[in-house]
RNA sequence: GCGAAAGUGGCGGAAUUGGCAGACGCGCUGGACUUAGGAUCCAGUGAGGUUAAACUCGUAGGGGUUCGAGUCCCCUCUUUCGCACCA
């Protein structure tokens, strides 16, 4: 007989949403505790991906709310963006049409699965009272100059039709679709993140992140420090600078290194006489695939252009080469290349036979140019450099660096690999940059009061060659709010991941309608305690919420540094070895799966097959195991629930049968290893592990109604932890099962289960005994056993006698409440 | 190539501080029951060995530290992830 879980299933989630157990008060006694899971893009359809994720939340969140928190958990939808721009290409709708329906029907799938979600805080980024607000903070960052636009080459997927940032280029294909990346020269509205390079650097103030999105973001980020230094131009006036973290071999300069992206190359191709071979290799280069062209096993190739600069340390003439192993994005976009002493610099110098110049000796044995097979990298003394000859390079990094200081042709400098954030996406589907743009005043913002820009409806999407807002002559139109004039709007329109870098924060004041959220309710609610995501947001997401959040914080509008103090990556759901996707054909519907054993089924097997960070492998028959637990808490209590109601009123005093306070003992155990599990460890399966132990102990019990009423009340406490230790993972059942026991409150509200730590000590204890480390026998002794007289007692245990025959003790050592271990040698 | 994490039965995984390896679940084997179920209950289940024990081996492989190592140290292999000409 299974037991009723639809039925029960919706007995619950009415009842939670008429007693607004999940609608968090703004304002409480209780110290508050927001739980935040990434909020999805809504597919209309729920995934076994969702449900996995979401049950780590709501695990959380009731976890928190049994531990007596005021506690926020919301959900919403990042609604924008080029797959609901498909969607409705592919049903021949609207998306806007096509979102909300899908929005509709995800609700109601979160709804089945039981999560407590307060609904009243939805958001969707495609709203216009929500993008709004978007608007709003892009026209603040404008005013505080983190805003700029600039010309440049772009990464360009053709199957989007759409520019993308830096970090949203994956081995030279899109991070989305994974189309080929190409080079697009563009005009375009960058977010300044760099200015906060540094403190995004710096994680002192996050409480509990994995020390490897820590790390992914340092990489991503990649300071250096190092010299600018200019070069100047044979006969010219013109500055040529560069960065180098070697300054102490700049006396070995021999050519300078320039990509074909550098404004100096780009000034020298549209010289009427320019050469034809330059041209042509610019072009290749430029064009050739952007991963291939940035991997370390490409050939290093190179033009020579003609022209000479001048090392302003010592007036060498050095020859500037245009290679296709520098690039424009990383320090001053130009390289001076010191063969000797740098490995790619030597492979270029040795092809093209160009000099080298050694500049730094090895004290361990002397270099000579003929013989030197790669380049020497490592610190030595120095040579060839006028003045610091003799120095200890790494000392002369500094002495040259003051030098170059000191007589305006550098400064020291720090440079990071972090670029800004490109923001303009050439797409209908997205929050409008709110800009206009006028023949007379140029870039003006859309004033506050004409905010949101709406996004047109009457547009005509699908795969368009020009972004499909050009086709609107009514929205494109308008007088320029400053003079008058016919002026046109800005047509880009923000990436998504804009959107999705401050909406944690709309959570907390969502139907604002004077500012994107009231700064006092922000302060209350943030920072998340507890965000849980996947790991592919590591750098993207991640470093773009932390950005945005800075920015928050220094316009006064939160408080706290970092908007998420904890962080869980939690694995993916994996089918036979391999994510799972439709193309593959290894999907599961957790829909099937709901309606045939219930969603409290799906989400104990999810969360009892491994700890949250780790990938969950699907298996039916372990599915059937979680449905069987279940199904045997529902008899036990079922079943015994007048004689575990009586146990429940009565007191524990009066004679034990062995057996029950053996089950005691296991009782208590299993609960204070549920805590640290779950409120320590966040290592739920094994908080699950120890409910059914707990489970197994209490049917051990074969015949409850012969106990005497203080076995009776042990009985009943064992029965009743049941459900508070289900709580957090199957709460429908749990519920249910509570008041079955004759409960009167929801379990959100009972508090944690209980345990005593008296009864964790038990009056006798098992020891094994050990000799040099092999397992040779155990005693059962009285847990406070003197240890001379347990010593002496383990030495008489009948295997052990028969082990040490022909062998001399060395040492007896004693490890209290585990075992004995006695080290000997052949006598 | 560099960096990080990991490698435990047939499978998912446990072992929290150096202290009984394999908790819990799945699967499998044998049995009971019959309302024949994706049911329930009982017993067993790392490998070898034995009638049964004893015992031996065993946490990717090899060495080391220790009375004692899945856990600490060194080397090697494999897998996954991140970075990959960053001047």
């Amino acid at each position: 007989m299974e037991y009723p879980f639809g039925a029960i299933e919706r007995k619950w989630q009415q009842t939670w949403r008429e007693r607004r157990i999940f609608n968090a008060p703004q304002k409480s006694d209780k110290p508050k505790y927001y739980v935040l899971s990434m909020f999805p893009y809504p597919s209309g359809v729920l995934h076994i991906g969702h449900a996995s994720n979401y049950s780590i939340g709501d695990a959380i969140t009731r976890l928190k709310l049994m531990e007596g928190y005021s506690v926020l958990q919301p959900m919403g939808y990042d609604s924008f963006g080029m797959p609901a721009e498909n969607y409705a290409i592919l049903h021949n709708s609207h998306p806007r049409l096509t979102t909300e329906e899908n929005i509709a029907a995800m609700r109601e799938q979160f709804d089945g699965m039981g999560f407590g979600l307060d609904w009243e805080r939805e958001v969707s980024t495609c709203r216009p009272e929500y993008y709004r607000w978007g608007q709003y903070i892009f026209k603040r960052m404008y005013e505080k100059g983190l805003v700029y636009r600039k010309k440049s080459f772009q990464n360009w997927c053709e199957d989007c039709q759409t520019v993308l940032a830096n970090e949203q280029v994956e081995e030279g294909t899109c991070w989305r679709c994974h189309g080929a990346v190409e080079q697009k020269e563009l005009e375009q509205w960058y977010f300044k993140i760099t200015d906060y390079a540094e403190e995004l650097l710096d994680f002192s103030k996050v409480i509990d992140w994995p020390e490897r999105v820590m790390t992914m973001q340092k990489n991503w980020i990649n300071k250096s420090e190092g010299a600018k230094i200019d070069f100047v131009l044979e006969n010219q006036d013109t500055k040529v600078p560069i960065f180098t973290t070697r300054p102490d071999t700049i006396f070995g300069v021999t050519f300078m290194a320039l990509p074909p992206e550098h404004p100096l190359v780009q000034q020298w191709l549209a010289e009427p006489n320019a050469d034809a071979a330059l041209k042509d290799f610019c072009h290749k280069v430029i064009n050739a695939d952007k991963m291939l062209r940035s991997s370390a096993e490409t050939v290093k190739e190179g033009v020579f252009s003609g022209k000479y600069c001048i090392n302003p340390l010592n007036g060498d003439r050095v020859q500037i080469w245009i290679t296709n192993y520098v690039l424009m994005d990383y320090g001053t976009g130009a390289v001076m290349a010191v063969p000797a002493h740098d490995q790619r610099d030597f492979d270029f110098a040795k092809k093209y036979d160009i000099p080298m110049k050694i500049v730094i000796q090895n004290p361990a044995k002397s270099l000579v140019l003929s013989e030197m097979q790669e380049a020497y990298t490592e610190p030595g003394i120095i040579v060839n450099s006028g003045k610091f000859d003799g120095m200890d390079s790494e000392a002369a990094k500094a002495a040259i660096t003051a030098w170059v200081a000191e007589n305006n042709w550098g400064e020291q400098t720090l440079t990071y690999r972090l670029r800004d954030w490109g923001i303009s996406r050439q797409r209908y589907w997205g929050n409008p940059i709110p800009v206009i743009h006028c023949p007379k005043c140029g870039v003006v913002l859309v004033p506050d009061k004409d905010l949101p820009v709406k996004l047109p409806d009457n547009v005509q999407v699908g795969r368009t060659t020009s972004n499909p807002l050009l086709s609107v002559p009514e929205w494109l139109n308008v007088k320029c709010p400053q003079c008058g004039a016919d002026a046109r709007r800005e047509t880009d329109t923000m990436d998504t991941f804009v959107d999705s870098s401050w909406y944690f924060a709309r959570y907390a004041d969502p139907k604002n309608t004077a500012q994107p959220f009231d700064p006092q309710l922000a302060k209350y609610w943030l920072p998340v305690d507890q965000y849980i995501g996947g790991i592919e947001h590591a750098v993207m997401h991640l470093m773009y919420a932390r950005f945005v959040h800075k920015f928050m914080r220094d316009m006064g509008w939160v408080d706290s540094d970092e908007p998420f103090a904890r962080l869980l990556t939690q694995g993916m759901v994996t089918k036979d070895g391999a994510k799972m996707s439709k193309s593959k054909g290894n999907t599961v519907d957790p829909q099937y799966i709901i309606d045939r054993f219930g969603a409290d089924t799906l989400r104990v097997f999810l969360m009892f097959a491994s700890p949250p960070e780790k990938d969950v492998e699907w298996s039916d028959d372990g599915l059937m195991g979680s449905f069987r637990f279940l199904n045997r808490v529902w008899r036990l209590i079922d079943t015994h629930q007048e004689l575990i109601r009586k146990g429940l009123e009565t007191t524990s005093d009066g004679d034990l049968s062995a057996e029950i306070a053996d089950l005691r003992y296991h009782t208590h155990f299993a609960i204070s290893r549920w805590h640290d599990d779950c409120l320590h460890r966040m290592q739920y399966n094994t908080a699950i592990a120890a409910t059914m132990e707990l489970l197994n102990a209490i049917i051990a019990i074969k015949a409850p109604e012969k106990l005497n009423e203080a076995e009776l009340a042990i009985y009943a406490f064992a029965c009743a932890a049941l459900p508070k230790m289900l709580y957090p993972f199957a709460p429908h059942i749990a519920e249910e099962l509570w008041q079955v026991l004759g409960a009167a409150k929801l379990l959100h509200d009972c508090g944690l289960p209980k345990f005593d730590k008296q009864y964790l000590c038990r009056d006798s204890v098992t020891y094994v005994v050990q000799i040099n480390g092999k397992l040779r026998g155990k005693l059962e002794v009285p847990a406070d056993i003197d240890h001379e007289e347990l010593k002496a007692l383990a030495l008489e245990v009948e295997n052990v006698k028969r082990s040490l025959e022909g062998f001399s003790i060395k040492k007896v050592i004693v490890v209290p409440g585990k075992m004995v271990s006695i080290a000997v040698a052949s006598s």
